[in-house]
Parts: C-alpha cells; sequence; structure tokens
DNA sequence: AAACTGGGTAAGTGGTAACTTACGGTAAGC
DNA sequence: GCTTACCGTAAGTTACCACTTACCCAGTTT
C-alpha cells in the first residue's frame, strides 16, 4: 500500500491533466504532449513520475511509447481514500448522535444524499 | 468538484501523518503537534491548508481549537478517483478481449481478485 | 548507409513550498 | 490586573520541483 507516490503524482496539475487525456484511451508520448502547454520532455518526465507510481503502464510499439491508464495506482488510492471513510463515519455518527437530537436543526445533520454526507459505498 | 486542493494537500506526508492522528479522533493542535517531528506552527499552517481543502474541520473549544477529519474532502476525492475507475474498466476490458483470448496466458488477465484488477466497487 | 521520426536523459534555472524563530492576540487561572 | 496556556501569523531561509534547451539513442524508411 504505498500510495504516498500516487497522492504526490496527483497533486501536480500538468500530471492530472496527462491523466484526462488518457481517459480517451491510450495515447504516445508526442500525442500527449501536443494537446499540453507544456514540451515533449516535459511530458516524458511527468509520464515517468506516474509510470512510478503505477498510474499509467508502458507499452513500445515500433518507436513510439504507447501509454494507459494503470488500474493498480488507483486502486491503492480508492484503499487509501476508503480506510479514511470508515473512520470519518464513525466520527460523524458520534458527532450526530450527541449534537443532533440536542439541537432541533431537522435530524438530517447526516444527510442521506451521496453527496455531503458521509456513506458506506463499498462491501 | 474541486479535488485539486485535497490532491496538492494529501501529497505532503507531515500533512498525511495528521490526518493518521486524527482518525482516533478530534485533537487540539498542541497534541497534534506533540506526535510529530515538526515544531507547532508547521503543523498550524498545514491545518490551514488541510482545511481549505476541506479535509479538516475546526471547532473552538475555549482557547483551544480541536480539529478532526471533514467528510467532504474526502468525498471529492472519492468522486475524482471513481471517475477514473469507470474508464480504466473500459480500457482494460478492451484490452482482455483483445489480449486474453488470442495469448494463451491462461485467461486470468483480468484477475478476479480484488488487488490486482479493476473492478466496479460502487453503484 | 543515410535521413527521419519518436522519445528518454542531462544540465541548468526560476519559483514555490515546508520549515524555522519571533511575535501578537485571546481565553483561563491565581 | 498579571501571568500562563494555546494558537495563529510574519518574515526569512533552504530545498525541491516543474520546466526549458541541448543532446543522444532506437527503430523505420528509402
Amino acid at each position: 500500500m504505498t500510495y504516498g507516490p500516487a497522492l504526490q503524482a496527483l497533486a501536480d496539475p500538468t500530471r492530472r491533466a496527462i491523466l484526462e487525456r488518457l481517459r480517451g484511451g491510450p495515447s504516445p508520448v508526442g500525442a500527449l504532449a501536443a494537446g499540453l502547454p507544456v514540451s515533449r520532455p516535459a511530458v516524458s518526465q511527468h509520464l515517468r513520475v506516474l509510470r512510478e507510481a503505477a498510474l499509467v503502464a508502458e507499452r513500445r510499439e515500433g518507436t513510439r511509447n504507447i501509454y494507459s491508464l494503470d488500474p493498480r495506482g488507483l486502486e491503492q488510492l480508492r484503499q487509501y481514500i476508503d480506510s479514511f471513510w470508515d473512520e470519518v463515519l464513525e466520527r460523524y455518527k458520534e458527532a450526530v448522535e450527541q449534537d443532533g437530537p440536542q439541537k432541533k436543526e431537522g435530524g438530517n445533520h447526516a444527510r442521506s444524499k451521496r453527496t455531503g454526507g458521509p456513506q458506506k459505498h463499498h462491501g
């Protein structure tokens, strides 16, 4: 569970832009750089970081390197986030039990909608 | 969906350590700094970043500031990760359909275990 | 073989982020 | 009121990161 490199990789906007462009499918380096406001070597360096974080995978095809999204890094990130989710759920329930019934805020301090309140989403 | 600040906040190991310490429940600043290898002002600055990323919440209690985990930032992060998950699933299936049946690699190129292969985990 | 395409690496630079010490400001205790 | 905890902010320093240009290497084409 080495989520550190993945989190550090995702901190950079340019690297996130690279991942966004990979949503449409695998792509060689040149095509990636063509759609970004930085030079091709910069993209190469970013791809290296993303690869070491297991967020992208590399595949050689003749003279070009095709990059694609790698599930492994995303999986590690998801596990990291989810591990906090359980904690935050616990603390949130505590706060609700102590704070909700006392104040008359309608009792929906723990919102039922997905956005806005914590919610178990994985088994 | 402003996942940028949250991702940038989580890139720093010290900030992640602060969040780890908040797993056990809310805590004042001094207690947090006591368990970390940096000075108290440094922790204060980190808490500011975490607060602006909606990863922690602040509550004043007399002369001390109690910090706790905030669900909102985590929710945004989860949505961001999950948005990639769907894409990576699609690409992965494509790769398996094209690569798996042709090569005789045992057919388990798409692994069934949760760690190692992409998997739908949210409705 | 020579030329071309595609891409990773090296070296250098500017900006920024993380940390420190010093200070100021508010609430509690004697 | 004065002192003592608790904490945020200011100013300054250092280290790292993203980017650029220049260079080099592998594979393709004619």
